[in-house]
DNA sequence: TAGTTTCATGAAAACCTTTTCATGAACCTG
DNA sequence: CAGGTTCATGAAAAGGTTTTCATGAAACTA
């Protein structure tokens, strides 16, 4: 079918063996020979097959990248980090996603045995331990944004509690004290330390935390526009709402709108991520910034950084800072 | 190093011959040894070595996907169908972006070479004609939301003309004849309909256009901010505001804000695409509702259709249908 | 019973590379 | 000039799977 090794040996009239050396090693091989073999790759158009080099070489010159879901602008914006930096380095990518189902999870790992040379894993509701045994024993394998108290794991995390906790003291600062809280995903492991921090301000400002104001959510525009509904049909109503993300910060925001309240006058309203739309709503949106798409490349420096070197990951955990991004909906 | 199929038929006590059959074929085998053999197999983890199968067989397994970007909902979105429609049918994607570089398209082409059993290919300042020689002769390819005009490749778009001709006679309905229009990428096809869209409607309408109306952008949130703040600084301003698609429509909303106006009782304002955000800006945003995800699922499942029938792509153009959401922003 | 068919089984080839090994030829060195 | 070294080259093995082919035993048919 395809053009091989032995199609360029036959036209270049030597061995595969040399053909080989021209295009690998370049050494010990006559000038005559290089260039009859060099033109007759390129007039064939030949490219290697990959399966047999990495048959031969159990490499695969390919990533996976293992996420919870493809959709929204917090993974695009991962994504964007995660490919601008493997292209940079000369590696595919091979992508999926897990749902926040472990069993999904498993599987698709299952799918890139031997297919891919190292992976990617964010699995904000499942530790790093219970995945990792499986069959990928022995590629290095960085977990982003993942439960794992095992230093042994690679890991790469941001601040989500202090990021929350910041914000929250933020608003305490400038007076609310009746702050509602539309949590995230109740397994994600995220979501449950965002939370913490909302606490964690509160009890260092002297307040009780009213768990009426705590309302479930999903990350989801929707879910933040019913949660929001929802504070806001209380009586006393919250003076402010923090949402877990901002995808739920903007579906709050138009849940407040709709109430025919004003942001901040009436209610102040927070996100967390700091995703690109933040910057765009009306009023802009007071978040905590992640960088996210750092987040991603770093990820996938570590990783091939890893691979480089031939460790299966034992890098010290790394935490990257946050920071509060006050605009105008606070 | 992995455990393999001679490791398998050592436990199993027969020829690697045996095992093949077992966990392929299923036939010719005696009962005996096939629960032998699927023990062993069971015990040891076994998994086929995707490259020597992939050696053997010139089939991967994977499907390559090529995006002009990867950030953004409408990607992201897109993305979603993709990979839910590849994972039912048990593929596994190779993911690459194109920056809009037809350089940078050809080098992720090549990397792909033999490591994918089908392409995705979107790229709308790409001709598919310009693309499709090179090295990958004999696998299918379908083109999504691309400039073709040869039937004998497999293409899926929308109807980006159409639409923007039916909002543009929307507006022109309720009473404007001064609409700003905010373009998309310059050698984008898809932009360079929209706006033939725009001009169509007017035309039809009786009315000529302004060409000062027209100011560039770049389908970013940023670059609609900006636009709009070009039109919001004519005298007399315009009466609406047609963006090219929804995040430079809800960066010109910002805009709008900004300059103390409302909308739309000071300007109307319009998107295309109808991401998920679109529901949720402040008020909800008037755009064309482009089935994004469903063009994901859709082109996966052509290309798996042609897999799967041996087809080198002969499949007749396919359009999908865009409709009109009239939200609060006109 | 002799002859034929079916069937389970293992050996070996093929897929395409890379790398090791063996073979000579050309080149030094004392 | 004899012995040793360097070097270009091709043959062959290895990597793990699937598939074809050959073998022989068991099962049928006449």
């Amino acid at each position: 079918m395809g053009v091989t090794i032995r199609d360029v040996a036959r036209i270049a009239k030597v061995s595969i063996s040399t053909v080989s050396r021209v295009l690998n090693d370049k050494c010990n091989v006559s000038e005559d020979k290089r260039v009859r073999v060099e033109r007759a790759a390129r007039d064939l158009g030949y490219i290697p097959n990959p399966a047999a080099q990495s048959l031969h070489s159990s490499r695969t010159g390919s990533l996976g990248v293992l996420l919870p879901f493809v959709s929204g602008e917090f993974y695009a914006e991962f994504l964007n980090g995660v490919d601008k930096t493997a292209q940079n380095g000369d590696w595919l990518l091979m992508i999926s996603t897990s749902h926040n189902s472990e069993d999904e999870l498993r599987a698709a790992l299952k799918g890139m045995y031997r297919r891919v040379d190292g992976l990617l894993i964010m699995a904000p509701n499942i530790t790093a331990e219970s995945v990792l045994m499986q069959p990928h024993d022995d590629i290095p394998v960085v977990f982003v944004n993942t439960r794992c108290e095992d230093e042994a794991i690679s890991l790469i995390t941001f601040d989500n509690h202090g990021g929350m906790r910041e914000m929250t003291r933020h608003l305490i600062a400038t007076g609310h004290t009746r702050i509602g809280f539309i949590r995230g995903p109740v397994l994600a492991f995220d979501a449950a330390e965002r939370e913490r921090g909302y606490r964690d301000a509160h009890r260092e400002a002297g307040l009780t935390v009213n768990e009426e104001l705590i309302v479930p959510g999903k990350y989801s525009q929707q879910s933040g526009h019913d949660g929001a509904v929802r504070l806001l049909g209380m009586d006393p109503r919250p003076t402010a709402i923090m949402a877990s993300n901002d995808d739920s910060a903007i579906g709050a925001l138009s849940a407040i709108r709709e109430a025919g309240l004003d942001v901040p006058s009436d209610v102040a309203l927070t996100g967390f991520d700091d995703v690109p739309s933040a910057r765009f709503t009306v009023p802009p949106l007071s978040t905590v910034h992640v960088p996210v798409r750092e987040l991603g490349a770093r990820s996938i420096e570590v990783l091939m950084e890893c691979i480089k070197t031939g460790q299966i990951s034992r890098l010290p955990h790394q935490t990257m800072d946050v920071e509060l991004r006050i605009r105008k909906s606070t």
